[in-house]
DNA sequence: TGTACATCAGTGAACGCGCGTTCACTGATGTAC
DNA sequence: TGTACATCAGTGAACGCGCGTTCACTGATGTAC
């Protein structure tokens, strides 16, 4: 059963986008082929019609979700940024939530290409925050982009460290508290 | 053949040791038992003798390897771990380093058992870090606990973007100096 | 202290299962005339 | 515009393989007398 050229591009986006949100909710190693086809709507076999192993989806999936997380990223303040990213709203909503806090762990162990898509979502994040960062006049120059890997860093990690506690644990919520509040601190001590 | 007590013991912990080694480097997904016990010099059957499932092993080597790097924690003060942590080293030796930068990505989608193991291992590690810091007399309560908390998730985020990205990438390199010296300024700009 | 027997850490074959990948097949789409 | 044929997205059975776990067995250790 044959299907338009225009229906075969739209089911390939489809299974990327399934497969983006299946990868951040359980893993690489998580998700099967045959499952993620299967929630997508297809049978498994025509999995290799669109790409040409695992791995390659797991690139393109991964590239494609961090380039689109900055689609909101760009519509806010730094320190909306903080506010949406170190909350218990992302915090508990992986599938839907930042591919970096997600699955750089998982990203450390993979191939090159696997890296390189999250070098490019890292720097492209880095560049949306730091347009959106007021600078001072006698700033330095790099003083900005060195403020805002700093807090990625910060915001990655708050997120990461309260999804290792058990899920209602007080831990959990203080880490974030505690990083939003100090995060918040530095950059209101700049403006 | 059956082996004395104090070699089946001395047995175990080596299996546990080898194991936590294993999963920082691997994953957990990526380590097998029959992979795990060759690798301790055994055999895989024997394994159900020690543990009562692969899960079990997973909850009990991450709170060894959280507690024991304690150990070295405890002798260094704050700038001394920050100077450790922060650095190409501990990145490119995950399999003996930090276990919640090696696997708390992972310990988010794993049992209860195992994030408490987790939470256990970085309320430790706040704990020790904080009885290093040195506090303001008229610092009000708390202080010291939350600029340790911030501290931990900036290390853990900077270690982890950082081994996110390709092995010889700038951008690698860049994420461990800014974060290094933005930490040792917060920390400098307080004793 | 010496003997007989129960215990159990470690062995290695075997279990069912799900994995990533391949392949012959189907039939609607796209193309050549 | 209509017909004949090639293309190829999607199907579903099948592949070899490694997974976590079980089990009958071995034989040195630990224990009871």
């Amino acid at each position: 059963m044959r299907v338009s050229k225009a229906q075969a591009q739209a089911n390939r986006e489809h299974i990327v986008e399934t497969a983006s949100v299946m990868f951040r909710e359980r893993g690489f190693d998580g998700v099967g082929v045959a499952d993620l086809m299967a929630a997508a709507g297809f049978t498994h076999g025509g999995f290799y019609k669109h790409f040409g192993s695992k791995a390659d989806l797991m690139a393109e999936a991964s590239a494609n979700s961090l380039a689109r997380s900055l689609v909101s990223a760009e519509a806010l303040s730094v320190q909306d940024f903080v506010d949406v990213y170190v909350s218990r709203d992302h915090r508990d909503g992986r599938a839907t939530g930042c591919t970096m806090a997600a699955l750089c762990g998982d990203a450390a162990r993979q191939s090159g290409d696997l890296k390189s898509a999250f070098a490019d979502g890292i720097e492209q994040t880095l560049q949306t925050l730091g347009e959106k960062y007021p600078t001072r006049p006698d700033a330095p120059p790099g003083e900005t982009r060195e403020k805002m890997i700093d807090l990625l860093a910060r915001a990655v990690g708050a997120v990461m460290l309260s999804r290792a506690c058990p899920d209602d644990s007080a831990l959990a919520d203080e880490i974030l508290a505690v990083c939003h509040a100090q995060m918040t601190a530095s950059i209101s001590s700049e403006s």
